[in-house]
DNA sequence: TTATTTTATTTGTACTACATAATAGGGCAT
DNA sequence: ATGCCCTATTATGTAGTACAAATAAAATAA
């Protein structure tokens, strides 16, 4: 018998607090009637009431709707509906020091991913401003220290993001890296691959998408030897 | 002058209410006492002293935590530093109907870069019997009509992310998924790519990373030729 | 020592009261 | 009639009290 998932067989009984459900009901509401941004709410009190709890309870729901950017708030005009930042709200929970370590290995392959699948996007957007400005960012980091590096080395792949011509893309990246940083810093091996930044350039240069394949792969080799 | 980005350089004034500072503050202090989870935290009453701030508002505040699953609370107890499921977090504001259209398309895109980017994992990590149920879920999409195709593509692609061994990649590719479908849907092009399923299996099974790339790549023509 | 009951404590919920800010509408001057 | 200013109204923001519920810890009984 296997007992080793035990946690998920029998998930601990969760004593739903009145504003977890309070929380649901009103996405559910908002959600069933098809409120789009800018729409008024009704009032807590009136809220308050439907639900049969106190504006305490409420409160504490809106609360949360209202960090995560789904709901807006002024005195006396009352609630609307807004749009969250998707990513602003990831960002709140995306702490090194929080996420165990399983999921940081995760986290730490999702960004190779991103770079490795990106080629495409990036073939399809890159203009030779970009190309040229990539290459300024390429060609600083020769002869500096390693602090140094390390920022150019974010600014380089940032700047790649940035190419891709997807916002939201960029900002997951930018979110990324830390924790990125974080484990390779933890497994204190400063290795370097076989082809630079300034190669990648040229590639994006003259080269072909699979060239550029090859070489970010070739780049991130010592990354993905880590990997068994 | 461009104008466009008024509401970047302007951003609009946010009130901070009381929940928002004491929201901040007490992430601040989580960190700085560098708490690991399972350790216990103050109590209300006392933290509420030490804000300044009433229970009320305080716990409008940890109410925000207690979503986002940093804190876990026990009558009696109190409360505990808890490990945040990232995901879930993000699931919450995940809904392709309050997102905006610039934002879809760039979850779009990016659940096209994951496609694209996992090959690499996935060589590192296939073991046959993976390959073996990934062919078995390919063949049972011949002859079936639309909507079961439209599951076993799910089953398909979620599949190659579950043998990629990256938990949380699974889960987000899980979670992008109806965005996905949304856009498709919206734009109505039941196109196909060249590369069926069951090439790519077969690509899996004989053929290189390279050559998986350039698969995938076919496969995923038609929502790259999308893009513009 | 072990089992049971009691106690103490902390979170959960409700209710009231008032502060604050912003809108709406009336009144006034032009 | 138009435009401005001022006031009244109203919804949210904050504070405080009270009590219910749950449970860990202490006290008591077997």
């Amino acid at each position: 018998m296997d007992i080793s998932n035990l946690s998920k067989d029998l998930p601990p009984i969760i004593s739903n607090t009145m504003a977890d459900v309070v929380e649901l009901k009103l996405r559910e509401y908002l959600k069933r009637k098809s409120f789009k941004p800018g729409d008024a709410l009704p009032k807590e009190l009136e809220l308050a009431e439907a639900l049969g709890v106190s504006r305490n309870v409420l409160r504490e729901a809106l609360s949360r709707l209202r960090m995560l950017g789904m709901i807006e708030t002024r005195k006396k005009r009352g609630m609307v509906l807004a749009r969250p930042d998707i990513l602003g709200t990831f960002e709140r929970v995306l702490d090194p020091l929080i996420i165990d370590n399983s999921t940081l290995q995760d986290i730490f392959e999702l960004r190779l991913v991103l770079e490795m699948g990106i080629a495409d996007l990036l073939y399809i957007r890159k203009t030779p401003k970009d190309i040229l400005e990539l290459e300024t960012i390429a060609k600083k980091e020769i002869n500096h220290d390693h602090s140094f590096r390390i920022k150019n080395e974010i600014a380089f792949h940032g700047k790649l993001y940035e190419m891709s011509g997807n916002d939201t893309l960029k900002r997951f990246q930018i979110m990324l890296m830390p924790i990125f940083d974080y484990v390779v810093t933890l497994e204190q091996k400063p290795t370097r691959g076989l082809v630079s930044h300034l190669d990648l350039v040229e590639i994006l240069k003259s080269g072909s998408v699979d060239d550029f394949k090859k070489g970010m792969q070739a780049h991130l080799q010592p990354h993905f030897n880590r990997l068994k």
